[in-house]
DNA sequence: CATCTAAACGAACAGATGTTCTATGATATG
DNA sequence: CATATCATAGAACATCTGTTCGTTTAGATG
C-alpha cells in the first residue's frame, strides 16, 4: 500500500468529498483553503505525490485537471473478493487489511444501493452446488458484512463446528436451539445446538452473472 | 421527457464523453471547440437549457462548474425496471422508449461490469416462488437483454404458449424439440415443441438484495 | 409582409487558475 | 555537528475561464 502522509490523506479526502458533493474536482485554491494550507505550491507538491502513488491523475495546466482514481468517487464501492465459500471448507473471514483495496488480489464494483451505505463489505465466490438450498449457484458472488451475530430471519454464513460444514441459511434463535432455514422455503429447516453454530458474517446480497 | 435540440444533445454527449475520459468536466471553450460552435455564449445559452431540463447542474462563475446528473458518467448504468415476471403472467417486454430513463417509473443502478457493455438492458422483478428451479427467489431482480434467440445453454425468459406459463431456463435446441433445463441442475429438464416456445429475452444477471 | 421569440455570433472584461521560482524550515542520516 | 532531502511558504506571472452585452440570424406566427 503506497504510504502517504497525514496531510496527503486529508487532501485526498477533501478532494473526494468535494467531488461527491459537486460532481467536479476542486481547484488548487479550493484545496488550499479547504485544508488550511497557506500556499498553492504546497498543494501542488502534495498533489504530485498523490499522483505518483496512484491515487489521482493530473492533467497539467488544466483548471481542475484532477481525476480521482477510486470508484468511490463514482457512487460505487470496490468490494474485495477474499475467497471462496464451499460446504466442507472453512469460511474465509476478512483480515484487518481486507479493505485496503490497492492490495486486494480481486475486487468487484458494486453500486452503493446494494451495500446500503455500509463501508466494510467483502465478497465470497461460491464454489460447488452445496449452497443450492440457499438458491445460490456455483459461481455466484455473495456480498457479506462481517459480524458474529444476526437478527432472526437474516441470512448468515454459518460454520457448523462438529460437521465441519459451511452453509448459508436464515438464522432463527429458538429456545435452546438455532433453526437454520434454507432460503428455498420448500425445503426443511435444520436445528442446531447454539454451541455448534458459528456465525461468520451476514449475507447482504447475491450477484449472479450469466452472460 | 424533456425535449432538447440536436445541438443540445450533441453538447451533452460531448460532456459525457469528455468526463468519462478525463474524470472532470469540460470548460466552456472545450465544449465550444469540441462541438464546432463559434462562440462561448452559445455554449452558455445551451448549457442553461440543459440545466433547466435537468440533464446537468451548473455552478455559476466556477471553472468547469458542471455536474452531469446521469449515472452513466459514473461507470454505472441506469437500468429500467419494466415490470414483474411470474409464472402465470405474460412476460413484460421493453417498448421502444424503455431506455428513456427520465420517463422510467423505476430504475436500478448497475455497474457496467455486470452488463458487459450492453446498452439495451432492462430489469424484471421476480414475483412468487415459481422461478425457484432457476435458483431465483421472490424479489430477485433479473437483468435482461432483449432478444428472441439465444445460444444453446443460455438462460432465457421463455413463454410457453399453450400452458400460458412464463419460466426462466437454459435453452437447448435439439432435433425436433427444445430442451429447457432448470438452473438447478439437480432438477429434471422439460422438453417442448419449438412452436410452443417463445423466447422473450436473455437473462444476463441476477441480483438479490437481502439486507 | 411584419412581428416576436429563439438561437447564434463576436468582442471584451474581470478574475480565477495552475505554474514557477526562490527562500526557509523540518527531518533524517552519517 | 554538517549535509542532504523533504516539505512549506509566498510572490508573481501568463493564460485560462465564465460572464455579459449588443448585434445578427433563424424560425414561427398572424
Amino acid at each position: 500500500m503506497p504510504k502517504i502522509s497525514e496531510r496527503q490523506r486529508r487532501i485526498l479526502e477533501f478532494i473526494q468529498g468535494f467531488f461527491e458533493e459537486r460532481g467536479y474536482p476542486p481547484s488548487i485554491r479550493d484545496i488550499q483553503h479547504g485544508c488550511s494550507i497557506s500556499s498553492t505550491s504546497v498543494v501542488d507538491y502534495n498533489l504530485d505525490i498523490l499522483e505518483r502513488e496512484g491515487y489521482i491523475r493530473r492533467d497539467r495546466e488544466v483548471s481542475r485537471g484532477l481525476e480521482l482514481k477510486s470508484l468511490a468517487a463514482r457512487g460505487q464501492m470496490e468490494v474485495p473478493v477474499i475467497g471462496h465459500i464451499a460446504a466442507g471448507e472453512p469460511i474465509p473471514v476478512p483480515l484487518a487489511d481486507a479493505w485496503d483495496i490497492a492490495a486486494s488480489a480481486e475486487t468487484i464494483a458494486v453500486p452503493r444501493d446494494l451495500t446500503r451505505g455500509r463501508q466494510e463489505v467483502y465478497a465470497l465466490k461460491v464454489k460447488g452446488l452445496s449452497m443450492i438450498d440457499a438458491l445460490i449457484d456455483d459461481g455466484d458472488i455473495v456480498l457479506m458484512q462481517p459480524t458474529s451475530m444476526v437478527e432472526n430471519g437474516e441470512m448468515a454464513a454459518v460454520w457448523l463446528k462438529s460437521e465441519k460444514e459451511a452453509t448459508l441459511k436464515r438464522v432463527y434463535a429458538e429456545p435452546g436451539r438455532i433453526r437454520l432455514q434454507p432460503a428455498n422455503s420448500l425445503m426443511q429447516p435444520i436445528y442446531a445446538d447454539p454451541a455448534n453454530v458459528e456465525i461468520q458474517g451476514k449475507v447482504i446480497a447475491v450477484v449472479r452473472q450469466l452472460g
